[in-house]
DNA sequence: GATCGACTAGAACGTTCATTCTATTAGAAC
DNA sequence: GTTCTAATAGAATGAACGTTCTAGTCGATC
């Protein structure tokens, strides 16, 4: 058994996905983690916030290094983008639709009422930025261009997650893979063999 | 001062943006809606449940309408992208990012956990979907191509307001419409002069 | 002007929440 | 083998939750 540290960690995040932050409690967190709630506060002093701000940034490092291999893996920039999503779609539908980002989900719940929260899922997104953002200046793009299309793509990530999971179908998920390999096919054309620049 | 249904729809619908489905009592509709609790079920018999499901619907709709509102005034199709993400961009400035779309935040929340509400929020993404399929097609791509994008921009709007909202800042709203926008005129240039079909 | 349904009003109820608290256990240090 | 800190354990607490319930108020209709 891992250490409760860790046990608590994997659970609180599996219970965002489920059920987002305010409808997960430090009591299912006990449950599903298999620690005392005393726990819970021994490992995490600061409460649920301090849990909640622990799950966004290790969940935000585990996608990081995904994102890292998945773009390592393919033959250019434009197959990762299909890889993103076709991975995303696949993981989504094994896990019958919960295995989705719980980022986002707590990103758009607590941004208005919880700065801790906000801050923390606000540096996460940063670093998924940074790194598509290196990905397409390695393919040839500009810095403006790339950075533009990284927080597109994340953007679109996300956006078809809500959707994915509202609908029970990964069909969106994979054309919109698609569509944003095509986007990068075709800025990689305008700015390597287009006749401006 | 509007009927009270009308004024516990718009209180509600904008506490779920702040907070979320789970993050908002009925108390604080009492309060903000300026209605006693009796009469929030008076009006909605089925309770909380109800209450949500009537709110995605109604704020569905005036998307929609939005949507055609946005998609009307534009000269073309690749403008309308635009329009539609600095508008969004607009409203989150001006509501201190507060105005964001509380559709996309329950589904995430909740569509684990409510089957009503999820297949409340399905059947709006789905009416945006279809308009926007309608506007794509008729600028003359094909109905799968329009389809995909049309699914690729409700994405990239819902996870654009995500990112935004975590950073509080609308640059990268900005930067996905014109990647939206390049995307379309890139499908348009394809299908309509393009050497295969 | 009496009657009746629609709406307003909020107290009451049982549950669950995050947090705090007091014990107890386990294992390293000396 | 004693000591001491880290971790486990869950009961206790007070606030807040969704829902139900009982009264009271309003305005139209006869």
């Amino acid at each position: 058994m891992p250490p409760t540290r860790e046990r608590i960690l994997a659970a609180t995040n599996e219970l965002f996905r489920r059920k987002g932050y305010n409808g997960t409690s430090l009591k299912d967190v006990a449950t599903a983690s298999h620690a005392p709630i005393g726990s819970i506060y021994h490992s995490f002093p600061g409460g649920k916030q301090e849990l909640g701000a622990a799950v966004l940034t290790s969940a935000g490092a585990a996608y990081l290094e995904l994102f890292e291999l998945i773009a390592a893996a393919a033959a250019d920039a434009p197959n990762a983008m299909s890889a993103f999503f076709d991975g995303a779609a696949t993981a989504l539908e094994e896990s019958d639709f919960i295995d989705i980002c719980p980022i986002g989900t707590v990103a758009r719940e607590v941004a208005s009422t919880n700065d801790v929260l906000r801050r923390a899922a606000q540096a996460v997104f940063e670093t998924w930025i940074d790194a598509a953002t290196n990905l397409f200046e390695r393919a040839g793009l500009s810095p403006d261009v790339s950075r533009s299309l990284a927080g597109t793509l994340v953007s679109a990530l996300e956006g078809s997650f809500v959707l994915a999971r509202a609908s029970r179908t990964t069909d969106g998920l994979r054309a919109t893979g698609q569509d944003i390999r095509h986007l990068v096919e075709s800025r990689l054309h305008v700015s390597t063999a287009g006749p401006i620049r």
